[in-house]
DNA sequence: GTTTGCTAATTGGTCTGATATATTTCATAT
DNA sequence: ATATGAAATATATCAGACCAATTAGCAAAC
């Protein structure tokens, strides 16, 4: 049992190193493949919206088997590069990866690491003040609706605990989307639910609490109707680390 | 002509609608086993580095037949759920997503969508300051021996714009990095490239920049040091939203 | 005793070609 | 005009073969 590791040893960590090759990799065809065409549709020579050739012309075109290609297919679906459909018509259409894409990855990310809470109240932390600034910045008046129309809906729901939680995490959300950056969209889309759905119910049973948490809230939504980005995401910054203090981390 | 989208119009839009029943989905095979794999990796049934059944075997099992298990595996590998390795012994095992996963899939999302710069800088303004703050309160002793490293660096690359640049960029990572929280690390891996690579070389020129960016670095560095998280964190905002200044964002 | 090289076993990688199924087109009947 | 149904054309799926990489085990050579 011993002896055999030793010569697995001798193999790999032995002194015969003299020129440094790290780890050749033999790619694979679908992956050569699905490389092309990514380049292809990134780089634009595939424009958003159009289709590729049938499967059987890209295994023609390209010499490879038309298993190879649906493998190159289905990763690139998979990267959201692609969507593909059946029967008459059908076939492979280009298309621009959707926030989707990256909320998925992220959340399977988190889900299987199984991210600490706490690290997921710190990129919140993060990201919610500065979206409160650049949506003072740059909303509509779509925007403001929104967010006023989440808001009146806390109001109405300071007894109703699980109505209270939903109009808080689609106010925070709509502040978000009218920061009208996508990735930080993105990446608060990615973690909200998760952050939302732990934290608050055991924060805001307390009812004083949650007049306190409407308060602020009007004064942050005035301040991004009144366009005042500094205002916004000063006082972004105070509500979502009263939060976070709250939960119990470090001071 | 007309006459075609009429018929198509009727057969949708039509009256007959009795029960709301809005585009029935039907799954494919590899998308059903990959999903139920999902599940059991992401919920733990499947221990990470366990090794699945080979290919065959789980061919048999499913009673679907190999290529559509094969297209599962490779979906799962873009998920960066699995490895797969060929040969005896080989076969597929389960692994966690690494921040790479993420990287590449946003990555993709800028790059498709053609993201604008002022955007980036946005989600950069937002994360950076942050991370510091967490940097300062976090940070091991080798966290704060990279940072200084890498300002040294820059210290000692005063006169050298392309050394000052990726002495800049690592400093900035290693904070990142020194704030122990993946998810950010990720998001700001993700833009990083993308930023600095285009933001840097038109306002660092003037040597009298650089001076100055090299003392903020100093003060942010020893605030860190010193486990600051509040004036790391001030600082780091002035000194990112100086830059979206510069670079000709909105005042 | 360590290395080297052969052989077999095991596993993913690839190809071929057939059949099933979804979807649209279009001619035809009402 | 409007259903209806056959033909056409795509993906979806399957079955089975063979190729290629990697390792285990053993034997021969040093």
């Amino acid at each position: 049992m011993v002896q055999k590791k030793d010569t697995a040893k001798t193999e790999r960590g032995g002194a015969q190193r003299r020129f440094s090759l790290d780890r050749i990799k033999i790619p694979k065809a679908a992956d050569v493949l699905a490389s092309h065409l990514r380049d292809e549709i990134v780089q634009g020579r595939i424009a958003n919206g159009e289709m590729l050739p049938n499967e059987r012309e890209l295994a023609d075109n390209s010499g490879l088997s038309r298993s190879s290609v649906r493998e190159a297919l289905r990763m690139l679906e998979i990267e959201g590069l692609l969507v593909t459909k059946q029967g008459r018509n059908g076939g492979s259409m280009v298309c621009q990866p959707s926030r989707d894409t990256i909320v998925k990855t992220v959340n399977l990310y988190i889900s299987s690491r199984k991210t600490r809470l706490s690290s997921l109240v710190e990129a919140r932390s993060a990201i919610e003040p500065s979206a409160a600034m650049l949506a003072a910045r740059y909303r509509t008046a779509e925007d403001v609706e929104a967010i006023s129309a989440h808001h009146q809906r806390l109001l109405d729901n300071l007894d109703d605990l699980d109505g209270f939680l939903r109009a808080n995490i689609d106010w925070h959300m709509a502040i978000v989307h009218a920061s009208h950056n996508d990735l930080l969209i993105a990446f608060m889309e990615s973690i909200a639910q998760s952050v939302y759905a732990v934290t608050n119910v055991e924060n805001l049973n307390p009812e004083g609490v949650r007049q306190k948490v409407a308060k602020v809230h009007g004064l942050i939504t005035d301040a991004i109707k009144a366009g005042d980005p500094a205002e916004a995401k000063r006082l972004m910054d105070r509500h979502v680390n009263a939060y976070a203090e709250h939960i119990g981390m470090k001071a």
